[in-house]
DNA sequence: GTATTATCTGAATAATTCTTCAGTTTTGGA
DNA sequence: TCCAAAACTGAAGAATTATTCAGATAATAC
């Protein structure tokens, strides 16, 4: 997965001496606490730089303006999400749906772990990014390397894996959002991972083309699959 | 579902003749229309003014601030919302889990399909609304009446009922928000339909007390449901 | 030690934004 | 028809904000 920014968004140069890149750590700290304490509407250049103990023209001088200090934080912690999750995906290739599935889950949820505070404040500001084009491309490198990992499933074998790599995701993607709204207790995530296990678990069972055609008795599953 | 706005964001009057109430609901429509083609960061009062065709002071007879606007726009959908899955659950007590996963999932799509515009307006701003009040009344409502509804399956049992009921609706929220931040294509909620249909119904006979303990062959399932 | 490059400063500017209020227009009833 | 209440107007004020740039300071190379 590789996401260029547009030119308009570039960083407007890179740091070379330590002292520099201590800097934008610090400007990159500071964008996710001022986010956090104050929210989206506060975010202000003045704030961040204050925040980080500089003055608010060194920020400008390495970000072009505003919108480009989010992207770039967006973007760094994005990246690092999905290479984490593409390497987990990598690693249990040719392996059970039970193996994979709790591959992905606990690559998802230990990235989104690492640092909360993050994951919470991009949360925030993940919609006024203007720029679809970071989502849209964060969203195909993520369901390539999950269609990738399901189609070569031992245990199994699907149609419509694009689809289904999607609501898998998304729906992830959805609890754990929600998670850490609520504030990421260990307690929530933990409880979390379990669910989300027996989740994507119970999903994928239905949707294994081999797999039983009606396993709750009631209304038929056959219709599940049949769709225009 | 009763959510009470708190004091500093109620409106400052409520329309007493035909005109102005055709007023408010100009200035709840603008706020959607500016907020889908502006963005979060250009929705001003003046904006939303302009758009719904009256002036600035207008809206200030009747929101004390642009806060109070935002929560009334989003007040108002999601007490339509929830309203509308509470009632699909009650309709769906003491029946199947395949009636009850096709109710819920089908109230859950039918109601944010109804004005998609608004849908996708409202997640670009739930983030901002500085109020976690209406987000977690909202959410207790939800998971209240998917917890009840579950509890009365007549096919299957659940242990953590609102853990579950949690699962499911946000993983329902966020397959959601993903289709809607897409653009919300028919064909994209059909699919989404169908799959949250498998989904749902998978997890739950996973999380069935009396059900299968090792549907798939691999990794145990028995660790799924003890967690600390 | 000096020259050069990198980094930092922060008051000033221009633009945007929220909110008010004194006065005008419209409505519905007596 | 006439009037009091309801609804509307929009220029003006106060506050906030993004962004610049000329000059100061620190690091590095020679």
């Amino acid at each position: 997965m590789k996401i260029t920014p547009p030119e308009t968004l570039k960083p407007r140069k890179t740091p070379i001496q330590a002292r520099s890149a201590a800097t934008v750590d610090a400007i990159f700290l500071a964008t996710i606490q001022v986010l956090l304490a104050e929210g989206a509407q506060r975010l202000t250049t003045t704030r961040v730089a204050e925040r980080a103990g500089v003055s608010v023209g060194t920020m400008y001088q390495y970000f072009p303006h505003k919108q480009a200090l989010l992207y770039a934080v967006v973007h760094q912690h994005l990246a690092e999400f999905v290479e984490a999750f593409e390497t987990a995906c990598l690693k249990h290739h040719n392996e059970s749906i039970a193996a994979m599935t709790e591959g992905m889950v606990n690559a998802f949820l230990d990235s989104k772990t690492r640092d909360p505070d993050a994951t919470r404040a991009l949360y925030k500001i993940a919609g006024e990014l203007d720029t679809e084009e970071l989502r849209f491309g964060t969203a195909k490198g993520l369901q390539g390397a999950c269609t990738a990992l399901l189609d070569s499933a031992t245990d199994a074998t699907f149609d419509d894996l694009p689809d289904i790599a999607f609501t898998l995701l998304t729906a992830m993607n959805g609890t754990t959002r929600a998670v850490f709204e609520f504030g990421a207790q260990p307690r929530l995530v933990q409880m979390l991972r379990v669910q989300l296990l027996a989740l994507c678990r119970g999903y994928l069972q239905i949707m294994n083309r081999g797999g039983p055609a009606m396993p709750i008795s009631g209304i038929p599953y056959s219709d599940v699959r049949c769709y225009a």
